[in-house]
DNA sequence: ATCCGAATGAGACTCAATCTCAAAATGGAA
DNA sequence: TTCCATTTTGAGATTGAGTCTCATTCGGAT
């Protein structure tokens, strides 16, 4: 993990107005450090089996602010649990979820952005954010 | 409520080996009866406020059963709380969410249907369902 | 170094949804 | 119609993700 990523990190406390702990950069360190979809007990639990002491209760707190920063972008699978995954660059994706595997794959279809926005907008709206999946099953060969 | 519907009912009930009662066709005539997005418990006081007697297990048990054979569509609109509405006809649609006012509307699009099943067979896949929805909100006038 | 408001954590709590199991109801057989 | 194996029901317990509480600890401005 850079320099520049803990920077930013902080910045982003500061300008909220929170304090900078050690448990808050535990989590964004844990979430930063793999590009998978986990669920919050994941995170909790590899924290903590890094060693660290941290709460789930600080683990959901400090997973709202980095959200709400968009440091990290949260998901509905429709399974009861949200996934995270670190925003590392500001490309936006949606997701495919194999009902087979279970295996999630990310997509971006600059299309189907823009007809999303034409879609609103005929109705009078404007788009602010999205859900989109996709369940799908392999082709048969 | 139409006896062709009932008969629908009853049949997809021996499709499943399961037995037609009072309770399974109370929960299927409350959904029925609106076209609104309702969540369970909004449904199941429905009924009771009908005079009739079900439980929520049953509510949530019978849901399950027509979402199955497609009689009702089932939505996570990300509040914890999942909705329902009857599928009368066939025509499938998707959801736009106002978050300032809550309001749900329905849209269709083709384009955006052809898209999505595109964007699958891309990656090697065959979409089964997918879950859509915009979150909008009112155009300055 | 001091001090005070913010952060933490253990566990209580919430709430939708699911499960349990004794009692009631269903529907096919006779 | 009655019988009865089997299914269904319902009241309440349970689950599980996520939130809240509040006494204690910590951060960081001064």
């Amino acid at each position: 993990m850079t320099d520049s990523l803990i920077q930013n990190f902080k910045e982003i406390l500061r300008k909220e107005g929170l304090r900078y702990t050690k448990q808050r950069q535990a989590v964004w360190d844990e979430i930063q450090s793999s590009q998978e979809h986990r669920d919050a007990e994941d995170i909790y639990m590899s924290i903590r089996n890094n060693g660290l002491k941290v709460s789930r209760a600080t683990v959901y707190r400090t997973i709202d602010v980095l959200v709400k920063n968009r440091m990290v972008r949260k998901m509905d699978v429709g399974d009861g649990r949200n996934r995270y995954e670190p925003r590392l660059d500001d490309a936006h994706h949606d997701h495919m979820i194999c009902i087979e595997t279970g295996k999630i794959i990310e997509f971006y279809n600059e299309e189907l952005e823009d007809l999303q926005e034409k879609i609103a907008e005929e109705n009078g709206y404007i788009l602010v954010r999205h859900i989109h999946q996709l369940f799908v099953k392999p082709l048969k060969k």
